[in-house]
DNA sequence: AATTACGATATGTATGTACATAATTGTCAA
DNA sequence: TTGACAATTATGTACATACATATCGTAATT
């Protein structure tokens, strides 16, 4: 005898299977037509399992993913209720540029504009707590898509954590992707702002000078020591969208 | 007999379950040793199972959640591959203004600039994938820190979709924290981008016209009906950070 | 009255099994 | 060579079941 009793075979149809997807529309549906309130108490699994005839497995699931992304609040024993404030964090993804250009169906391309070894300015030394004598690769980097300009990249990297970069040319692979590949942090800390378009940044992004500028900038530790830090420009036409 | 065989006694302990967390952490650390490399093809879910000792189900439910975080990538038939870019994603609360404002130890104040109900003009329409004659609630609030202007908002509502905003004068709540506690999401777009001041939003938030603004733009949606857009300019000294 | 112990209960998760589905690979024919 | 189609295979998901665990209410104890 098998664990699982055969299935009654379904009039018509392929399967008449409950979804876990069907569920969570369902349960979707029914706080969106007020039907169950915010901060409401819902029946438990195994009577939604009854009533959407299915097992409670199956509920367990919908509920789960519709608590992971802040729709109810599931406490064992207290039940699962509507969430009262879904207070909720988007989830911002963070593109290698090559892939973000090539997703768009252009062609990627980039320039190192300079690149030099020195002691950190005391500037970097203080927005990475660094103290004392540091040598950093210091990387001005701009990334095409169709060879218009993309991005401006202006990249501090400490030395003393990533020693392999220094020999690398970047002929071949961008600073970004090198680190992405062999450099794993473990921290990060990301700033969004706007800016002016200096001249020289104006020039470079083939813009006015003051034309706002969209302004991401990263700093990333592998526990407590600071691997980079990266401020990346983009023309005024650039959206950073994400969706779920 | 049942289906389930009685688990073999473990020596000790309270029980050596399997978890789908312990194979979740095994893996992450395999990729952080880097024994398993970006792009790398991994083992199927069978051949886990059998290494890890438990049901393939288990595996799957730990594969599945790296999935969901983009750790790994899965396609039926090809396997699974550990992901090529480990895209690491940002998480950004979303703030109620009211909150962040005050987190800053500032006052914070709110005024409605303008209210009006009007049918959904196309361009609203195009952006939420409405069609037909849709009734939408239009507000244009300014935020206060310390009698500062700190962020000006333009808000677009589905009236179809949030009937009981439509009587709310917001005297005492701002749209933001209604919504937030009124109107939950399944679905979420954020767009993020800088712009230039016109010349009445310079004057609205204090600064020059064609100063840069930062612009946070939100479209929210509960299954397929659009809740509501909302266009946020801020302060070019503003600065949206995360750390994690 | 305050504290503790305990039982009831709802959710959490592991397992074996069965079947669904997508995607690749191989096969054969045009 | 190519195109159509079938076989293969890894993941996807449903189910019955069993047990784990957190937590709430209540009863027993201090």
């Amino acid at each position: 005898m098998t664990a699982t009793a055969p299935r009654p075979p379904e009039a018509s149809g392929p399967r008449a299977q409950t979804s876990f997807r069907t569920i969570k529309t369902e349960i979707l549906r029914r706080i969106r037509d007020r039907i169950w309130q915010p901060g409401e108490l819902i029946p438990g699994e195994e009577e939604l399992a009854r009533e959407f005839g299915c097992a409670r497995v199956t509920v367990n699931r919908a509920l789960r993913e519709l608590a992971q992304i802040g729709i109810v609040e599931r406490k064992r024993r207290a039940g699962t209720r509507i969430a009262e404030h879904p207070l909720r964090e988007a989830r911002l993804e963070i593109p290698v540029v090559r892939v973000e250009v090539e997703a768009l169906g252009a062609q990627y391309r980039f320039a190192v504009l300079s690149r030099e070894t020195l002691a950190a300015p005391e500037a970097m030394r203080a927005r990475l707590d660094l103290s004392g004598d540091v040598r950093m690769l210091h990387l001005r980097c701009l990334h095409f898509a169709d060879n218009r300009p993309w991005q401006f990249e202006d990249r501090w990297i400490n030395l003393a954590a990533v020693p392999d970069i220094e020999p690398e040319t970047f002929e071949t692979i961008s600073p970004n992707e090198w680190l992405v590949k062999n450099a794993p942090f473990s921290e990060m800390e990301i700033a969004l702002s706007a800016t002016a378009a200096t001249t020289e940044e104006a020039e470079l992004l083939g813009i006015a000078k003051g034309d706002p500028l969209f302004v991401f900038e990263r700093t990333t530790w592998l526990l407590d020591q600071p691997l980079t830090h990266v401020r990346m420009l983009h023309r005024p036409d650039y959206r950073m969208v994400s969706r779920f």
